[in-house]
DNA sequence: CCTGGGGGTAGGG
DNA sequence: CCCTACCCCCAGG
């Protein structure tokens, strides 16, 4: 009676693909208990994780249900924990700090079908995720442009054109959100707790009947410590990049400027645009 | 107790 | 009208 369907959100949808990339797929409670990703699952049960990995991994591949007479049987549509070595920790396998948490896990490669021939509107939830692991793995001081975000992606993937059309809009909508922070034409992550707190998210105002325990992801401790060595990590890293990135960001500011309010105009279009067709549409390049 | 699978229902194109 | 997403129920380990 009283539940008006709760909509999952990208963040926990990245957290439960995160979660699902840690401890294997099957796990779901341990997915929901880790501190990690409590925080942002602890208004959903184990059969939800379930369930709705269930959807995301139909969604993103195979049709079983409904009528999808689909001839290709592979395409495997879940990503097992091939456990990929971090990007930039340097010593941590085990649960992450809380650091860039969710967005440190390797996404699934989406999903291409060839046979459809056409971008594939449920990627788009996926973009937001390599956009954060882009920003995350890259770790960039000064922040990452959005060349070296699509960058960082396409070495992994295929890419379609409407991804480099949409990054400018997604990106933009995500400073909107406070999930991301520009400074000159670079984007960070923003550190409002990482993904623990999603203050400025209007999302879960009441409670369901759920259990709403929750109170362990106050862990601090190893955590500091991980993060130091971590960010000395960076910092030795980061002094040469920035150098480097100092300069060239420079040189980008003034293009980018120029770019930018053009590049608004369009943005606007697009965002109109998106918004009248829900967020989610095919993009012809 | 936890997980996997099936089914039902509401919301959106 | 069909399709998708979310949720609930049931059976097995």
């Amino acid at each position: 009676m009283g539940n008006p369907k709760q909509k999952w959100t990208a963040e926990e949808e990245e957290a439960l693909r995160a979660g699902v990339a840690k401890h294997g797929p099957g796990k779901w409670k341990n997915i929901q208990k880790d501190p990690e990703f409590n925080p942002f699952l602890f208004s959903r049960s184990n059969i939800d994780l379930k369930d709705k990995w269930r959807n995301m991994s139909i969604s993103a591949g195979e049709k079983v249900r409904s009528s999808k007479p689909k001839a290709s049987s592979d395409a495997l549509p879940l990503p097992p924990p091939p456990v990929t070595a971090a990007a930039v920790t340097p010593s941590s396998t085990s649960p992450q700090p809380s650091a860039h948490a969710a967005a440190s896990a390797t996404s699934d490669a989406v999903v291409f079908d060839p046979s459809k021939s056409t971008v594939d509107s449920k990627t788009a939830p996926k973009y937001n995720a390599l956009i954060f692991e882009a920003i995350s793995a890259l770790n960039e001081p000064n922040g990452v442009d959005t060349g070296a975000i699509i960058n960082y992606i396409e070495q992994r993937q295929e890419l379609p054109q409407s991804f480099k059309r949409q990054l400018s809009s997604r990106l933009r909508r995500l400073v909107s959100q406070e999930k991301l922070e520009k400074v000159h034409n670079c984007y960070k992550i923003k550190k409002t707790s990482s993904f623990g707190s999603k203050v400025p998210s209007p999302k879960q105002k009441d409670f369901q009947r759920k259990q709403l325990d929750s109170a362990g992801f106050v862990n601090t401790g190893d955590t500091i410590e991980k993060a130091a060595v971590a960010a000395a990590y960076r910092i030795a890293d980061a002094e040469n990049k920035s150098f480097v990135a100092a300069e060239a960001v420079k040189e980008a500011e003034r293009i980018a400027k120029m770019a930018d309010e053009t590049e608004s105009l369009l943005q606007l279009a697009k965002e109109i645009f998106e918004k009248c067709s829900h967020g989610e549409l095919v993009l012809i390049a």
